[in-house]
DNA sequence: GCGGTTCATGTGACGTTGTCAAGTGAGTCG
DNA sequence: CGACTCACTTGACAACGTCACATGAACCGC
């Protein structure tokens, strides 16, 4: 019923699963290989059947992450009952959300992932792809689309960073991270 | 000559710039409470009586940085030299060399300084006025300054993390972050 | 000057962590 | 059915943050 390598599959899933529940719940300082094997049902050596190191591991993470997000703009896209305008909102609303939901695995998505990370590069550019993909359909010119759309993400990602890290206080700016996104698309997009 | 509180505060400056250095040179993980008090030249059990744990020393590297920068700021204020305009994109791309020249010590001010760090907020409080005072400048409407301001700081940074994280390619947005950050004074200043 | 006090620093120790080497046992195949 | 494979367990080690205690020099009242 359950073959070697099924399993073997499982526990890799269950490994990956286990740290993101740990990221989300306690921060990357209760992300330990102890834990994490722990809540997989395995014991604390098994993780290294499965990745050379725990950075290997979080970089398994970050790639779970960005594909989430890619199939979350693979759903908008192929939904043709939108405008692409409104698309666009929902694709940096939607990443804004992720952002605050799990602000930890958010932080992860966009450290730097070292040229070992092969996968994760690869996910962060199909996701980004998705991204310009959107973006294009707003912006005719997809020569202009590209620029914009750099500009976009990253306006985006330093909102929700500047939220997440206590950087974005309504008191001091007199505003909030959604209204900012309003501001963007209605300046640059 | 040297009265003891003296030494005592030359220790606490010699252990923050050692932090830093190290930060600066080997990322993270190279900022050892053992290799921080070698580099001051005191025990691995020193800092414990100038800091009562790793973080706030970390607290003091990051404030020290933000104060770094709001000095730059402050000349650039004061300098009357200089149109409005030209001042803000100086600030704007002034925090974007701090970014680019030292990443690790970047990636600290923006980090989510807890509350127990009342100098490091106080010193972000501090240099994102002076930010607000240059933006204020360009902008009339000092009302609306703030959420113009917000936008502004949110948007460099993500494009400086975007970069240091190394998902601003040029051969995927088309674009570098210098032209991101004249597009976006274009756009929102 | 001098004895007692204060306090920054040095040192030994402990629990935890990431990591590796050796061992083990269940699943697999001829 | 016997030998092999391979995911997993366990024991061990160095490095780390942290604490309790020891030490010695700078300070202060006399």
């Amino acid at each position: 019923m359950v073959s070697r390598v099924e399993s073997a599959a499982a526990t890799r899933r269950a490994l990956v699963e286990a740290a993101a529940e740990l990221l989300d719940e306690g921060g990357p300082d209760a992300v330990t290989l102890r834990a994490v094997g722990g809540r997989a049902g395995v014991s604390r050596g098994a993780p290294y059947g499965h990745f050379p190191d725990k950075e290997h591991l979080l970089a398994a993470v970050a790639t779970k992450s960005w594909e989430a997000v890619r199939e979350r703009l693979d759903a908008l896209i192929t939904d043709r009952g939108r405008a692409p305008s409104e698309r666009l909102e929902q694709a940096l609303t939607g990443l804004m959300e992720v952002g605050r939901r799990h602000p930890h695995a958010y932080a992860l998505m966009f450290a730097a992932p070292t040229a070992e990370h092969p996968e994760a590069v690869a996910a962060v550019s199909r996701t980004h792809d998705q991204f310009l993909t959107i973006i294009a359909d707003v912006i005719g010119d997809p020569q202009r689309a590209r620029p914009i759309g750099g500009l976009l993400m990253s306006s985006v990602h330093g909102i929700v960073a500047m939220e997440n890290g206590g950087h974005l206080t309504p008191e001091k700016w007199q505003t909030t991270g959604d209204e900012l996104v309003k501001l963007l698309i209605d300046r640059i997009a």
